[in-house]
DNA sequence: GTTGATATTGATTGACTAGTCAATAAAGAA
DNA sequence: TTCTTTATTGACTAGTCAATCAATATCAAC
């Protein structure tokens, strides 16, 4: 049985377990055991790889970032102008991927773990000041020296409003969580902000 | 030892325990044993009075929501007009008594525990709705109909800046969080993000 | 002063968990 | 062929945890 060659394969693997059972659990209060099973192999494999529990976990954090980063890259690509690319990245927040039950319990879950581990505070950090710095340069050239708190503003909609739609399962009637953000944006460009 | 009419006493010692506990270690994952000895009593006795884990935890959740609901109310109280009563539920959204840790950490984890408890999810409607239907109520004699999604937007940046600000234990440069969402109420008023 | 409710705990049970390790098997190199 | 590296697992260890229970002690009522 033993292939070579094996170890980016089941690390993916596990990866993708993790992130499944969070999502199918909603909890961070996963057994190694859990994802092992799910992922098609046995525990020991599992420690194996990755070492140790907190380590399998770092990994499916860092690939959901990685996953959202592609996004907002791609829908940066086909954005011309400021003004589009401001809307490519608050719509990209804001797509039905996100959503997932998975996804959004990843997320829950990596809020938690960012109180008490330092790595997962500093991939935060890494989200957040990436998105702040995207809003950032395109604000500038539309708001100039008002870019920084609009930035935080948006940003901090965002963050909130993504919030509360991943946590209500039932169908909303509410307008798209999108073109809220892109209300507040609209408020800013005419300055009424301030 | 045993003084009657103690189960109160105990049950409030345990309620406080129990978010003590969870803002010492960011985690959910509190061990009844830890709780029982933080409010100075066996594991046993924890079980008597509350039957089991979930339910003491719910206990110290409604306790969060309710201390929350009071200082909304007390707020509301020396305002007076719409826009004093507005500002006054923003500002007591981001006192600095819902900044501790052990608040941050309870309500994290209450938005992790509301995907996959029933209970949680309830609780926390309560709270969603209690602060939408604030916030309509004084938005609907200054913005008409635009009320209700001015007030999705307020509620959301409110939560977002929470979630933020509460994650971030260094001191902070930027703009006081109340302050931000004052910005969008200014422009909601101005009828700028329509 | 006996009965019954309330308060309280130590000890125990049974289930589960992260991580280790020795053993096995294939693949490639020498 | 023999040796080394990679892949893989079953079995095991040592520990933890929620929940139960029997036992004990106090108070109130009758």
């Amino acid at each position: 049985m033993p292939k070579l060659g094996m170890e980016p394969i089941r690390r993916a693997a596990l990866v993708k377990a993790t992130i499944d059972e969070i999502g199918a659990t909603g909890t961070l209060d996963v057994t190694v055991s859990q994802i092992a099973k799910r992922a098609g192999m046995s525990t020991a494999l599992a420690h194996h790889y990755f070492g140790g529990k907190t380590q399998i976990f770092l990994a499916a954090m860092r690939h959901i970032l990685a996953v959202y980063a592609d996004e907002v890259h791609a829908a940066l690509a086909t954005a011309d102008g400021p003004l589009a690319r401001l809307e490519a990245v608050v719509r990209a927040g804001f797509a039905s991927s996100n959503f997932r039950p998975e996804v959004v319990g990843a997320w829950l879950n990596f809020y938690v773990l960012a109180q008490s581990s330092l790595d997962a505070q500093r991939l935060l950090d890494i989200y957040q000041r990436r998105l702040h710095s995207n809003l950032v340069h395109d604000l500038r050239p539309l708001v100039g020296d008002r870019a920084d708190q609009a930035a935080a503003r948006i940003a901090g909609l965002i963050d909130g409003l993504y919030l509360r739609r991943g946590l209500q399962q039932s169908a909303h009637f509410d307008l798209p969580a999108a073109d809220h953000v892109l209300a507040l944006l609209r408020a800013e460009l005419k300055g009424t902000t301030t």
